[in-house]
RNA sequence: CGGGGCGUAGUGUAACGGUUAACAUUCCUGUUUUGGGAACAGGCGACUCAGGGUUCGAAUCCCUGCGCCCCGACCA
C-alpha cells in the first residue's frame, strides 16, 4: 500500500473529550473515528488491525473444532421471554426497537438464546453432538456509561463461541481446550506476559468462570495475580477459601487493575432447559444439552494492546496485529532513492509481506512522526547516503534495535520475522 | 441511574456583558527549503450545540433540551 493513497490522516492533537490513551492514540493515528459516546467507526488502518485480531481468533477457534457462522443481530422478543431476559428490569442494557407492525425486537447483546433455538433444528440425537459454533458479530449494549474509548462501547465486534455437549465430561474436555486456544490468542496478540487466566464468579451452573484479564490502569476490574503460576483471582471471589482451594497463598498475590479481554463460561443447562434443547441418548431418553460460552471483544482487545504502550506519544503494534508488517520510508520521492524504494516494495509484496510505503512528498520529521504514531514495528528508511553505500537502515521498534543491512540481510531478517 | 465538569473554525485554545469573535495548528497559493512535524508571504475556514429569556447590547447571565467527559452504581 502506498501511503500517498492510504485513506487516513494523523493529527497532532486528540479531541479534548478523548481522555483514554487508547482512543487518543487511535484517533490521532487515524485508526478510528468517534460517532458518539461508546460508538466508534474504524478507518482502513483500524480495520486492518481488527481483521488481524479477528483472523488470529478465527484460526484458534477452528483449531479446537469451532465452526464459524453468523446469527442475526435483531432478536425476537418471545425467545428471550422464555429465559426471562427480555424484561428491562432483568437486563438493563437492551437496545429495543419497534417494527412498523408494532412488534418489538431487540438488538442482540449476546446470542445464547437465538443459537440455542437454532440448534433445536439440528440436534436430535447424541450423534449430533458435540457442536462448537462461533461468530464474529456486532453486539449492542445500552451501557449506562460508555467509557475508556474502545474498551467499553455500546456497539462492538465480538467473537462468541458456544459449545453444545452431551455431558459434563465432554463439556469439561472442550472447556480445557478452549483455555489453550485463548492462551494462544493472547500470546499471538502480544499481551500474554500481562494477561492472566482469572477465576471469577461462575453463576448457577459452575463454581467459577474464567476471565482473561490484562493488567492495565485503564481496566475496571481488580485482580490478584501470581506471575509465576500465571493465574489470578478476581476481587469478587478473592477469599481465603477460594485461595486455599486453588493452592494459592495471599502473600504470593499482587493486586492490580485489569481489563477483561475475554471470558469462558460454563452454562450447564441454563439455556437448554427453558429453550428445550435436548437430544436422545443411546437409550432413547431425552437429555438437555450442556452448554458453554466463550467470548472475546475484538475492539477491546485492540484498545487493550494500545493501553500497554509506554507513552501516549506513539504506538508500536505487536507484529501479529500490526496493520502492515513493514513500513518503508523513502526520504526522497524521486531519483535513485525512490527507485530503490519501489523495487524493495515490489519484492517484499511479492513475498507476501504487507508493506506500507511512505511515498508522500513531506519532510522527514513529518514522515517519522506519522510512522511513530501509526506503529508499524519494522521500519526501513531509504536515504541517499546509506543507499549509496548499498545499505538499508532498518529498525525493529519492538526490540528497539537499529541496523544497517545490505539487501540480503534485510530480506533475510524480514522473511524470518514476517508473520 | 446519582454526582460533578464542559460545549467557540477540522483540531487545540482565547475573548470584562460592549468594534468585524482572536491565536496556534490543519488546509490552499507562491518562494526558499529538504534525515525528526522548516522559514517567509498571502489566503480559505465559526449565524460561538439548539430553542427560549434578561439586556440598549449576550460566546459571556438565566431557563429548557441535546451532546460530550469524569467519579460512583451497574456490567447478563
Amino acid at each position: 500500500m502506498r501511503q500517498s493513497h492510504l485513506f487516513t490522516k494523523t493529527r497532532r492533537e486528540a479531541p479534548s473529550d478523548e481522555v483514554s490513551k487508547n482512543s487518543q492514540l487511535l484517533i490521532r493515528a487515524g485508526f478510528i473515528q468517534k460517532m458518539g459516546a461508546g460508538v466508534y467507526s474504524f478507518l482502513p488502518l483500524g480495520l486492518r488491525v481488527l481483521n488481524k485480531i479477528e483472523q488470529i481468533i478465527r484460526e484458534e477457534m477452528n483449531a479446537i473444532g469451532g465452526q464459524e457462522l453468523q446469527l442475526a443481530a435483531l432478536q425476537e422478543k418471545s425467545l428471550w421471554e422464555k429465559t426471562n431476559r427480555w424484561d428491562d428490569a432483568v437486563v438493563d442494557n437492551w437496545f429495543k426497537t419497534t417494527l412498523k407492525n408494532g412488534n418489538e425486537m431487540g438488538l442482540g447483546f449476546t446470542h445464547e438464546e437465538p443459537l440455542t433455538n437454532l440448534m433445536r433444528d439440528h440436534i436430535r440425537s447424541f450423534r449430533d453432538l458435540p457442536i462448537y459454533t462461533y461468530q464474529f458479530q456486532t453486539k449492542f449494549r445500552n451501557e449506562t456509561r460508555a467509557k475508556s474509548g474502545i474498551l467499553r462501547g455500546r456497539e462492538f465486534l465480538m467473537k462468541d463461541l458456544y459449545s453444545f455437549s452431551r455431558d459434563e465430561k465432554e463439556h469439561e474436555a472442550f472447556y480445557e481446550k478452549s483455555k489453550i486456544a485463548y492462551a494462544n490468542v493472547f500470546k499471538r496478540a502480544g499481551i500474554a506476559d500481562r494477561t492472566f487466566i482469572t477465576f471469577a464468579s461462575g453463576g448457577s451452573f459452575s463454581k467459577y468462570s474464567h476471565e482473561y484479564q490484562m493488567l492495565t490502569d485503564a481496566g475496571e476490574d481488580i485482580i490478584y495475580y501470581n506471575k509465576e503460576k500465571n493465574v489470578a483471582v478476581n476481587k469478587e471471589v478473592y477469599t481465603d477459601e477460594v485461595l486455599a482451594e486453588m493452592g494459592l497463598k495471599k502473600s504470593d498475590m499482587t493486586e492490580g487493575k485489569a481489563v477483561e479481554v475475554g471470558n469462558i463460561f460454563s452454562l450447564g443447562t441454563k439455556f437448554s432447559e427453558p429453550l428445550e434443547l435436548s437430544f436422545k441418548d443411546e437409550t432413547g431418553k431425552n437429555i438437555p444439552v450442556i452448554m458453554g460460552s466463550y467470548g472475546i471483544g475484538i475492539p477491546r482487545l485492540m484498545g487493550a494492546i494500545v493501553e500497554t504502550m509506554p507513552t501516549d506519544k506513539e504506538i508500536v503494534w505487536p507484529k501479529n496485529v500490526s496493520p502492515f508488517a513493514v513500513h518503508i520510508i523513502a526520504m526522497k520521492i524521486e531519483g535513485p532513492v525512490m527507485e530503490a524504494a519501489e523495487k524493495l516494495y515490489k519484492e517484499l509484496t511479492e513475498k507476501n509481506v504487507e508493506v506500507l510505503l511512505d511515498d508522500r512528498d513531506l519532510r522527514a520529521g513529518e514522515k517519522f512522526g506519522d510512522a511513530d504514531l501509526i506503529g508499524i514495528p519494522l521500519r526501513i528508511i531509504l536515504g541517499e547516503k546509506s543507499l549509496a553505500a548499498g545499505k538499508y537502515e532498518f529498525k525493529d521498534r519492538i526490540t528497539n534495535k537499529e541496523e544497517l543491512f545490505d539487501k540480503d540481510e534485510l530480506m533475510a531478517y524480514i522473511e524470518k520475522h514476517n508473520v
